[in-house]
DNA sequence: ACCTGAACACCGTTCAAGT
DNA sequence: ACCTGAACACCGTTCAAGT
């Protein structure tokens, strides 16, 4: 028993990544190692105990510094917030850059695996999304919307939208693209049930390839120009 | 032990519900008591094998009627989609029973605790998902959107944004309202970091009592825009 | 103050054995 | 074919004991 743990110890020395060899514990370090095995593993490959075997500890040892499991996913979701590009005066008029911003956010939560789940999930209160949250207070004031009623609503419909485009992407990478489940069930039904479907067909196909980076700004300028006709309408 | 077991058995031809006292497992049947679980106790309260529990056999009987856990969910979010009401010719003009349906979509999800986050994770093609989908289909042709590239889009889109709302919801029931939380985040940052989220500081406080039906419908007839927005430009 | 092993009360899933 | 107990490989969290 102590002779296995003895030799990952010196492993750990040597080959673990390029966190120093043994920094002690801290918030840091620990957030760090999650979001290393959330990457590689995905959701699965993540858990409070995973993160201490990673970091040579039991897991106990986490509770110092991380109340509970919840925590440590608020801890890294803004952390990962923490990489969103906000676009200076240099990046076009305001709806150019609240576009560049929102994608760089699914972006940042499409590039772990899980992120998106997790932030639709979570709820972060952390600076970097106070940071991120007031970027988009700030175009949206720019593009005219400035009721703070209005404001909040956009705030929070964007964000939750954009977050919800992340954790859809993340389900199709775990359990494949579930357009071919739905095909296969329209297949096996009467074509006179679902008359609408099955027009759609063929157009679902293509778009099984297609589904990339133009989507997912077509979708939030969708919403974007939503919130420009409510404002209007206000 | 046999002793405990025997008093649980007893005890449930008494009491358990107003299912018949033992028909044999049933897919209906372990899909149904998974429900009862979930309302009642939300996601926490929910597992395979406290289903198998309050069907008084163990967890592995389940496996001849459900494939694994992630089936078992989409299921139940089948199930709960089919009390999504449809509204016929007499709900309004398309977009009226649009809204209506999204609505109906939402509260269905809403109406037991952690329906949301597990239709924001899980893909459903069961027979009431396609009959939502093609309701939606049609009032989208009836409101102009033609292009079958553009009816995927706002398909997905809209189911999308209705599902995000509910997991939202459904976080905030589980932790509280997290702006109490971003309140107190603002408070404890200097007032010149985030300029913006200052100024929403009142209206934020206003919000959070506020965030009822009429939010739901707001958000929703927003997407409903920017749908045609987009539709308009394509 | 920080760290730890062991324990507690759970999980989903598999499998050999029964009927 | 259906059901089951037991086992396997995990979980998050707590707590008394150590340093």
């Amino acid at each position: 028993v102590s002779e296995k743990k003895a030799a990952k110890r010196t492993q750990k020395g040597v080959s673990r990544r390029e966190r120093p060899s043994k920094p002690g514990l801290s918030r840091e370090g620990i957030v760090d190692t999650a979001l290393d095995l959330l990457a590689s593993g995905g959701m699965s490959g993540l858990s409070l105990r995973k993160v201490a075997a990673e970091l040579d500890t039991g897991a106990a040892s986490l509770y110092v510094y991380v109340a509970n499991l919840r925590e440590l996913y608020a801890l890294m979701l803004d952390r990962a917030v923490g990489e969103v590009a906000i676009p200076d005066e240099t990046g076009g008029d305001w709806r150019e850059r609240l576009s560049f911003l929102l994608v760089s956010y699914t972006r940042c939560l499409l590039s772990r695996s899980g992120m998106g789940r997790l932030a639709v999930t979570t709820m972060s209160s952390g600076t970097n999304m106070l940071r991120l949250a007031e970027a988009i207070a700030a175009l949206l004031q720019q593009g005219g919307v400035v009721s703070p009623r209005m404001t909040l609503a956009a705030m929070d419909t964007l964000l939750l939208h954009a977050s919800a485009i992340a954790a859809e992407q993340d389900a199709w990478r775990d359990w494949g693209n579930p357009l071919g489940a739905m095909e296969q069930a329209l297949k096996d039904s009467s074509p006179e049930q679902f008359p609408h479907l099955q027009k759609l067909g063929e157009a679902l196909a293509k778009e099984s390839e297609e589904r990339g980076a133009d989507r997912l700004r077509e979708s939030l300028e969708m919403l974007i120009d939503g919130v420009l006709q409510a404002n209007v309408r206000a």
